[in-house]
RNA sequence: GGCCCCUUCGUCUAGCGGUUAGGACGCGGCCCUUUCACGGCUGAAACACGGGUUCGAUUCCCGUAGGGGUCACCA
């Protein structure tokens, strides 16, 4: 950088330093679709040492909602997935953008159009009764601006090209190519005076110095469009030698399916982050993982950190196929992150689930949980198998627990205890000792001990190595809790 | 229906003209083991079809079939 001057800076470098953004539209909880959305765009200026942005796209003042904001937001930072400054909201700049829909009017790019919403639709019906294919096709597209009428409520309508082609050569997709004739005049300001969804994006894109536009492929017939407002508006620039409006580079990556192939909506199987996060008991690294991996590979590289995916991630070589979402894997690639993390973090995450606050408590489960996370696939699994610790005696066993409970493995109980209660030392070491020598002493595999134990401790059939968990309760609860099975019975 | 895009094990993917088509999840078996897990080993499992191009196609081209997306004064 030493030997750049400044104005390298400004001409080259600065032009050529890439930009992206995220630009949700807050009319629901962020899903999972766009949470990948969101970190390829992340990943992309990560790794090319760019800007990534926000914007939420509120231009819809009848859907969007402030809790879809924050839901959106909350979602973004768990992900770790946060803007690199502060998020840009759309509605507050329709002023700016009815300026430049005013401006292709009056440089005459675009035109008024008074066709009623009611006209359009019966051309719409008729077209379709015909068979033939609908486009607009306005009769003001060339009326002479002398001719508008005033006080007659109306639209601003792009003139889109009528011949020839449009091509783009999309990061993930290749080379696209559209007849402009299937390009039509749509509308970039409404009859009310506000923006649609066409102009915004484009003038935001373009004023927040977005280099590459990262997005769903149900976007690429809009790219097309969209194009038609740039070049437009980079005419007019460049004519009064304002400034430029050069394409942006387009990367359309292809949806996320559910398992039946189709488009993952909220109607249709998506769930929010937050689900994922709260019900589902996920851990951020993981969904990062798993989305990382849904249209992307990097060899044989399954487990991936962040670090390696910066360093390796490439928007070329994005499959160009949606990729169906498997909650099977995204649950085991949580259950190694969860067995990697940290377990005082385990154990605040837990807690919250067992409504845990007592020190004692948290001291206990913490000190647990190296032997309960192995056999966790989420945190919901976690806080399941936890819960016998902090059980009130006596225990009520399930079923299967109960099960075991026979006569002869409360006789075996019975035994046990008098084996156990003279112990002076209650670790797990002396502890399997013991019981050990008493199953070899009474002819027994060390199930018949180890399993009515466990039934007796956890009142469940699964839970960590007996012998873990006769030092976690402790010696009283544990030598109580056996008791309670074969208290005041007469043991033949 | 028009337009656009896609097609490797059930699923996610590696492959970028010559491979025994690799890995992962899931599934089966074995081992470890007091249960459940974890871990290790192992098995079954794929290039949609038809034409080209080429000495040679999973790989390049064209069709067919199947799938998806999109066709608003929503974003």
């Amino acid at each position: 950088m030493a030997s750049a001057s400044v104005t390298d800076f400004a001409t080259s470098d600065r032009q050529q330093a890439v930009v992206t953004r995220f630009a949700p539209s807050p009319t629901g909880f962020l899903h999972i679709g766009g949470a990948r959305t969101a970190l390829f765009n992340w990943l992309f200026a990560r790794h090319t040492g760019g800007k990534y942005l926000l914007r939420i796209e509120d231009t819809d003042r009848v859907r969007s909602t402030d809790a879809a904001i924050d839901a959106i937001f909350d979602g973004l930072s768990w992900l770790g997935l946060g803007g690199d400054e502060e998020p840009v909201f759309q509605f507050a700049r329709s002023d700016r953008h009815a300026d430049v829909a005013h401006q292709l009017l009056a440089a005459g790019h675009a035109y008024r159009c008074y066709l009623t919403p009611e006209e359009l639709a019966a051309r719409r019906e008729l077209a379709q009764a015909e068979r033939r294919p609908f486009r607009i096709d306005s009769e003001w597209r060339d009326a002479d601006p002398a001719t508008w009428p005033e006080g007659q409520s109306y639209v601003i309508r792009i003139k889109a090209p009528r011949e020839g082609e449009t091509v783009i050569d999309d990061l993930v997709q290749g080379q696209i190519t559209v007849s402009n004739r299937e390009i039509d005049d749509f509308v970039i300001l409404r009859s009310d005076g506000t923006p649609t969804y066409m102009l915004a994006v484009v003038v935001d894109d373009h004023d927040m110095g977005v280099t590459h536009v990262i997005r769903g492929d149900d976007h690429i017939n809009n790219a097309f469009r969209q194009l038609v407002v740039i070049r437009a508006m980079h005419t007019i620039e460049q004519a009064a030698g304002t400034g430029a409006w050069p394409d942006p580079i387009y990367a359309h990556i292809p949806l996320i399916h559910g398992a039946d192939g189709a488009k993952l909506s909220k109607r249709h199987g998506a769930l929010g982050v937050d689900a994922y996060r709260d019900e589902l008991g996920l851990l951020p690294e993981a969904v990062f993982n798993y989305l990382l991996r849904l249209g992307w590979g990097h060899g044989d590289a399954e487990i991936i950190s962040r670090e390696e995916a910066v360093e390796w991630f490439d928007i070329t070589h994005v499959n160009k196929g949606a990729a169906r979402f498997d909650l099977k894997k995204l649950l085991n690639l949580n259950g190694h992150y969860l067995r990697l993390a940290d377990d005082a973090r385990l154990t605040a995450e837990v807690a919250k689930r067992l409504d845990l606050a007592d020190a004692a408590d948290l001291a206990l489960l913490e000190k647990a949980m190296p032997v309960l996370k192995v056999r966790a696939a989420d945190l919901n699994e976690l806080a399941d198998g936890a819960r016998f610790l902090f059980a009130r005696r006596p225990l009520e066993p399930d079923a299967k627990a109960t099960a075991i409970l026979t006569d002869d493995a409360r006789a075996v109980l019975a035994k046990i205890t008098a084996r156990l209660e003279p112990a002076t030392e209650w670790t797990a070491e002396v502890l399997e000792h013991s019981l050990k020598d008493l199953a070899g002493e009474l002819g027994l595999g060390l199930g018949k001990l180890a399993q009515p134990l466990r039934a007796a401790l956890t009142g469940q059939t699964t839970s960590p190595g007996i012998f873990d968990v006769l030092v976690l309760l402790g010696r009283d609860e544990a030598l109580a809790r056996i008791r309670d099975q074969f208290a005041g019975e007469t043991i033949g």
